[in-house]
RNA sequence: GCUCCCAUCGUCUAGAGGCCCAGGACACAGCCCUCUCAAGGCUGGUACGAGGGUUCGAAUCCCUCUGGGAGCGCCA
């Protein structure tokens, strides 16, 4: 990974030109007001993809301007859960920058500044209407089958009557006065271009009543304080740009590239929200995804990343092209996440899965001990707990067969167990040699053979090979279990 | 209601007028391999939303419709 605050690269246009992929400062604003869904992560990932990619950068920005609304753990939670996925940025709340601070709550003064200007331009109007006064207003607009827009009640309000309402302890919000009769046009990096008409935007809040900016400027003015110069973020966001554009226009202010990125559906094709649980970031954490998982997940997801194959973390950036993007909505399909796992699984190191294990792995014992478990069950792993059935085979004192092993067991037969149990006291822990020599005495191979033995010594008919397993749980277990196979196939047949 | 966005297998996608009676991956089904499961190999079914154009030729270009979504907030 570049260094943090490697940007001088990106800013060279020479060098840029020579690179097949851009160098663009890209940004995350996320407001921490709850857990992050796939749908923001992936928009979060692609951005870090398309910095990466051309050498750029990554600022992370915290929409925090509803105060009442933001606690600090659930910040603290987004940047883990940001980290954990394996994203890194190279500018942010907790890793400083020259665009310092991070978090709009602590941004006032530029805000202030920006409203400032507005004034001084006249772009910008005191509005004293209530929110119930709008809710009636749009609402009746609506009914007449007009768009409900802003019907303009304070757009020439006398500096007097200003004055006075104000003296009389009412505070305005101030409304962004759209130019009537212009058009506007931008080129979306992922849909093409674009235009609009100002008659079809109403006037718009830029301050709260309470003095706050509001989301259209402080987002806005942000993305040009910071130097982004490429706005990836949500479809929703496509029919919100020219008023952002507005804005910047009337400042004066850079107006960056923008790429609106399709959104996401729940597995329903219903837009994904909070409380589809199975598509929370954390959710999928807890579940015992890993990040390296859902990262091959979601750089296929409304993006054609060109491979089938596994990629590494480290080679993601260069598989990334915004041209690649789609256009249209993705379903969050959970079986082609389970893929992904199992690929993970597979590409994983031991240490990484002893650590993903974690407290599981704990009755083994020794590091030598865990290191040959997660060996022998890797390959029948998907998620963490997959691995507390295989640990209790090897550990616990007895085995419970299931419905189809004890099927199995009674099959077999007492005498089958008797003799398996004989030539394991002349094998001295040799697996094949034993199992070979079972074969011999009991003339059976193959299936007929290990099912029988798989069944009394693990409970299963299904599960990691049998050799390691049974070296994992050591003589004494084997021998026990085989006298209860014994006997239970005993007890049975007699009845 | 108005403005805008989107539309290929069940899902993710390839496809930028002939190479496509549409390819890959996941999922599903069958077979093979195998001590079982998983993996792997092979085989199979399933898609260009509808209707009009343009063209010698359209999944690809244009129009209409249909369906889905977003925006029109003192939410972000």
């Amino acid at each position: 990974m570049p260094a943090s605050g490697a940007r001088p690269v990106a800013h060279d246009p020479v060098r840029c030109a020579f690179m097949s992929h851009e160098a663009h400062i890209t940004r995350f604003a996320p407001s921490p007001t709850g857990y992050l869904h796939l749908g923001n992560a992936r928009t979060a990932f692609f951005n870090f993809l398309a910095a990466r990619a051309g050498g750029g950068c990554l600022v992370l920005r915290i929409e925090d301007t509803d105060a009442g609304r933001s606690e600090e753990h659930l910040l603290a939670q987004l940047l883990e859960d940001l980290r954990w996925l394996g994203l890194e940025w190279d500018e942010g709340p907790d890793v400083g920058g020259p665009h310092a601070p991070y978090r709009q709550s602590e941004r006032g003064e530029q805000y202030s500044a920006a409203i400032a200007t507005l004034k001084q331009k006249g772009l910008v109007y005191p509005c004293f209407c209530t929110p119930e006064e709008l809710q009636l207003s749009r609402r009746a607009q609506l009914a007449a089958g007009r768009p409900p827009r802003y019907a303009g009640t304070c757009t020439r309000l006398p500096d007097a009557e200003v004055a006075a309402r104000v003296a009389a302890g009412q505070s305005p919000a101030m409304r962004f006065r759209v130019p009537p009769g212009r058009g506007g046009e931008f080129d979306d990096r992922i849909h093409g271009p674009q235009r609009f008409a100002t008659d079809d935007i109403g006037d718009f809040v830029v301050t709260r009543a309470d003095g706050s900016a509001a989301f259209f400027l402080s987002n806005a003015i942000d993305d040009a304080a910071m130097g982004v110069t490429l706005v990836l973020r949500g479809d929703d966001h496509l029919a919100n740009t020219p008023r952002q554009i507005l804005l910047l226009e009337a400042l004066g202010l850079p107006i960056p590239r923008y790429g609106h990125l399709p959104l996401l559906l729940g597995p329903s094709g219903s837009p994904l929200s909070k409380r589809e649980g199975a598509a929370g970031l954390h959710e999928l954490r807890e579940q015992g995804y890993l990040p390296s998982a859902l990262c091959n997940y979601l750089v296929r997801l409304g993006h054609a990343c060109g491979t089938d194959d596994w990629l590494e973390a480290a080679d993601m950036p260069a598989h990334f092209h915004l041209e690649r993007t789609s256009r249209s909505a993705a379903r969050f399909d959970e079986a082609q996440l389970r893929h992904w796992q199992r690929e993970a699984v597979g590409h994983a190191s031991a240490g990484e899965l002893v650590a993903w294990l974690g407290s599981r792995l704990e009755r083994l014992g020794s590091a030598a001990r865990i290191d040959a478990f997660v060996a022998a069950v890797r390959g029948n792993l998907l998620f963490p707990d997959d691995a507390v059935p295989l640990v209790a085979i090897v550990c616990d004192d007895g085995v419970r067969p299931d419905a189809e092993a004890a099927a199995a067991i009674e099959n077999a037969g007492a005498e089958f167990f008797r003799t398996a149990a004989r030539e394991w006291s002349s094998s001295a822990g040799d697996f094949k040699a034993w199992t070979r020599s079972v074969g011999t005495a009991t003339g059976q191979k193959g299936a007929a053979l290990f099912r029988p033995l798989r069944a009394a010594l693990t409970g299963l008919t299904h599960g990691p090979e049998l050799a390691p397993l049974v070296a994992l749980m050591g003589a004494a277990r084997v021998e026990s279990r085989l006298a209860a196979a014994a006997e239970r196939a005993g007890g049975k047949s007699r009845e």
